[in-house]
Formats: C-alpha cells, structure tokens, sequence
DNA sequence: GGTTTTTATCGTCAGGAAGACGACTATGAT
DNA sequence: ATCATAGTCGTCTTCCTGACGATAAAAACC
C-alpha cells in the first residue's frame, strides 16, 4: 500500500482467501512418495490432504510456501531466488499451478497457489502445528494411473478437496521435469552415486533403466555430474564413485523416459 | 458455499482481490506480438499492460480469462476442456503462473492469475471495455533480451505492474512449448503449408531454420500434420500443400531449437 | 579360502535422427 | 524467355541411443 494512492472500492471485486498447497515429493524405498497432513478440524475433517495454509499479509507466495515447507518438514529452501535447484540438503520448491473453481471449498472462496517441493529421503515427518499427524505416503496409493490400484488390496486415499488433482499435476510436473533438467538431484543427498540418482529417476518414473547406457549419459553430459572424490559401498557391491550436482540445470540432449 | 457449513472466520485470514492477466501472442509480419492495452486509470493510467481483470464471485479462473480474451478481442477458446489445442480458428488458452507479492499493486493485495493465450493473426485488435485503446507489439520492444533493444532508436515500453515479467514468462513458455509440442499449430489459421508452419518457429525463436530439414521433420512426425488437399500460392512462389492440425500433441521427438 | 551375488564401469555395434547441403519443381515477376 | 521465390525430395556425415557383452570390486555365503 502506498500512502496518498486511494485503495480499491472493496464493493468492485469479490474477496478472496488465498492459500498455498504443498505438493512435497521425495523418493522412499524405491517409490515416489508425498507428504500428507491429516486434517484437524472441518471441513474434511480426519481426511488426508496436502499440506499448506493462508498466505499472510505482507507475503509473497514464494515465501509462504517455504515457510509452509519449514512448518511441515523443517527443510529449508536451498536457494530461494535461482531458477533451479542445487545439491545441497535443502530442497527445491517452484510454484506449480493455482486452483480456484468456486465450489473447491465449501465455506468460501479460496484460490490455492500450488507449490512442488522436491526433497532427498528424510528421516521422518514431523506433524506441523494445525496439523494431527503427517506421513510419507506412495503416490500411487493416492493417485490411481499406474493400475497398481487395488494392488495388495491397498484402496486409494481420497484427499480432501481437489487434493488428488494437485498432486496428479506435481506428479507429472516432476516426472517431465527431470528429464531434461537435473531436477532429479534434488532428491538426492548432497554426495550420491550414478547408481543412486538412477534409482531416483526408476522411482520417479517406475520404469527400469539400463545402468550402463545410465552411467553413460548422466556421466557424458557436461557440467550434470561432479565427482566429490571418494567411493562409497552403501549399497553394496562394487564401490562407486560420488558425485555432487553440477551447474547445469537443462540436459541436453535431454534423458529419454522409456515408452511405456 | 454449502448451506449448513459455516463460513471462514474473516478475521483469521487477509482478504485478496483475484484478477487473471493474459499474455496473448500471436505472429505478424514474421515476428512475434503481444496484446497491450492502454490503462484508463490510475495505478499506471495511461501506461501499457497486459490485457486483465477481476475475477466474478462465481467464475473459475480459466473461465475469467476466457472471458477476459472475449472482451479484448473477441477470440474464442478452442477447446476449454482439452489439455492442448487443435487446429480451429479459436485461441489456445493455458494458465501461466500466479504473480502474488505484497507491494506489486500498490493501493491493495492483489493476486494476479497469469495466462498464456497463442492466436492466429488476427484483423486488427478490438479496445475492450476498459481500455483506451489496444495493439499488438513486438515482445523484443516490451522486452529487451534478444540484443535488439535500441535499433533504430526504439527504446522498450515500460508496462505497468510486474507485466513485463508475466510476459517474458509466458514467451518463455510459449518458446519451450513449441519445441516438444503442436502447440505451434496455435499461431496459424485452420489450414497452413509447411512453410508457414516454419515461419511461425522462426518467428517465436528469433532464428531461421532450414526449410528442407524442417519439412522433413514436421511431415515425417506421424499425427502432426494432416492433408487439408489442395494447395495455395499465397506465399508466392510454387505452390504448397496445405495441412490441418493433426491429433498429436506432444512431439517425440522434440523439434530441436538451435544454439544461440 | 573359494564361490556366488551384487553393483559399478568400460566397450562394441546397429539403427535412428538431425545438420549441411545438392538438385529439381512450379509458380509469379520482369 | 529469364529470373526470383518457395516448396519438395535425396544424400551424406555425425551424433545419440538402445541392446548387450565383458570386466572389476566389494559383500554374502558355503
């Protein structure tokens, strides 16, 4: 607001509620996983829902969704204003797409900036303030499109609201992405191995990946990979080398997701 | 609302106006326009911006700028529904991103919905409603990044508001867009040759591209393009093909942008 | 200790796609 | 008739990918 400017006729717009939803991504015992909140209060009351709040008064979008991202999962934006994210233990968050058909809420008018937060294997998730409980949960148990649905008899949770509809669009957002950007890394810890970062794409993707024609291009792009100098054994096998995430952000040519 | 539930507590969260803006692009005389309008009063009166309004009580947001493309310029939505468009002489119309910080409208907190409209040349743009007046101006002089601010004295409009952000955004879509996509499709009438088609890519990139490897590639791409029978000589020269939109709308591959 | 298993890494080869560019065709302009 | 302009078909080389063999270095197992 700036002094001497004469504010809107508040008669000439209708007011809304503006939140941010979190779609919070990371890679779990070989499968996407996302992060859901139980709700508190109604509506959808004991319903799992993404998690996300009000955007504050003096709040730009960006910033109430890495102030969300803190409150949920204690992760830090790792660098708020770049276009990309880089290794780091923080994570990457981009504004994803906003909702805002009438009827989504029943008691009033909200418009939801949906944000994607990409974020390596974290040990647990710690229930935010307004929220009872919150859990990692595999996407396809939330969004049935694999035909895993039904698999182990494991029913999809409905989300609350247009819940599932968000995270269906993060979800392709993130599987689209890392195919020609480094995006994959930000699942990552800051050392990780080639064979690591192919398992996050297999995750992501739910396919199987050569390791060699793997290890080939993610090594044979210039400026994707560093070695961090040193070897590591965690997974057993031969040793492999760590690399940390390069400066390149755009893959090209880009890493090519099998037809299914 | 719902009868029967009770609303927000208003004081538990800041009221926001909604407002979409549009980013219309379209090709004329081999380079790539936006739609500007003059704004009619303060902030910014007499400035250009991006075509835009408040969003109804009762209006999604891709229905409010539908709306809004009708009143600017009369364009149609080709397929509301559909996730791409086809050919038809209606518009493309997709959202872009939100632009929500505190200070970006200076009398009151607005969020601003972007969307990104492609439409083929059209007569000549219709002032709306709200606006003095309307044109089309070539995005190198509303942003200066391709080198070409300055010739021949041209010095870049300053727009009003954020608008020359949202607008580089929604050319940046619009350019990434055309590489894996039919959306390219979008800036041409129902029925096009080949070498429109090109124009169009060479128009939106800023680059030339060679005809012979270009037509291989767009007619060798199987659903991109379809026989309209018949031929034109608008273009001078030996007549060419015309073709129709064909139903693929994602191009695998991609059409390779070249280096800069 | 030796063998198997697992994972990592290097190499080879065939097929597909793109860039560079030559050649030919069919119109209008002069 | 000649030229300029645009469209269309080929050719050749280069690069990239997918398929897959082979080797290397650790852990697991007997």
């Amino acid at each position: 607001m700036i002094a001497g400017m004469s504010p809107y006729d508040p008669s000439a717009f209708p007011p809304f509620a503006v939140t941010v939803d979190l779609v919070v991504l990371t890679v779990r015992r070989h499968s996407l996983c996302a992060l859901i909140v139980k709700r508190g209060e109604p509506p959808f009351q004991g319903h799992w829902a993404l998690p996300g709040g009000f955007v504050r008064d003096d709040e730009d979008l960006d910033a109430a969704a890495a102030r969300e991202l803190v409150e949920e999962t204690g992760l830090c934006v790792h660098d708020p204003g770049a276009p990309q994210t880089e290794p780091g233990n923080g994570a990457h968050l981009e504004q994803l797409a906003t909702y805002g058909a009438p009827d989504r809420d029943p008691r009033m008018r909200v418009v939801s900036v949906a944000h994607l937060a990409l974020a390596p294997d974290l040990p647990a998730p710690r229930a935010g303030g307004d929220a009872n409980s919150a859990r990692w949960a595999p996407v396809e148990e939330l969004i049935g499109q694999d035909g895993a649905a039904g698999r182990e008899g494991e029913q999809p949770v409905p989300l609350a609201f247009d819940h599932a509809r968000i995270l269906a669009d993060g979800v392709e957002r993130a599987r689209s992405k890392i195919e020609y950007s480094s995006l994959a890394t930000a699942f990552c810890p800051p050392e990780f191995t080639v064979g690591e970062l192919r398992r996050v794409y297999e995750a992501v993707w739910g396919v199987a990946l050569d390791p060699r024609n793997f290890h080939r291009k993610v090594t044979g792009t210039p400026g994707f990979l560093v070695p961090a100098g040193g070897t590591t054994t965690r997974q057993g096998g031969r040793p492999a080398q760590l690399f940390r995430a390069g400066g390149a952000t755009l893959l090209n040519p880009p890493m090519l997701r099998p037809e299914v």
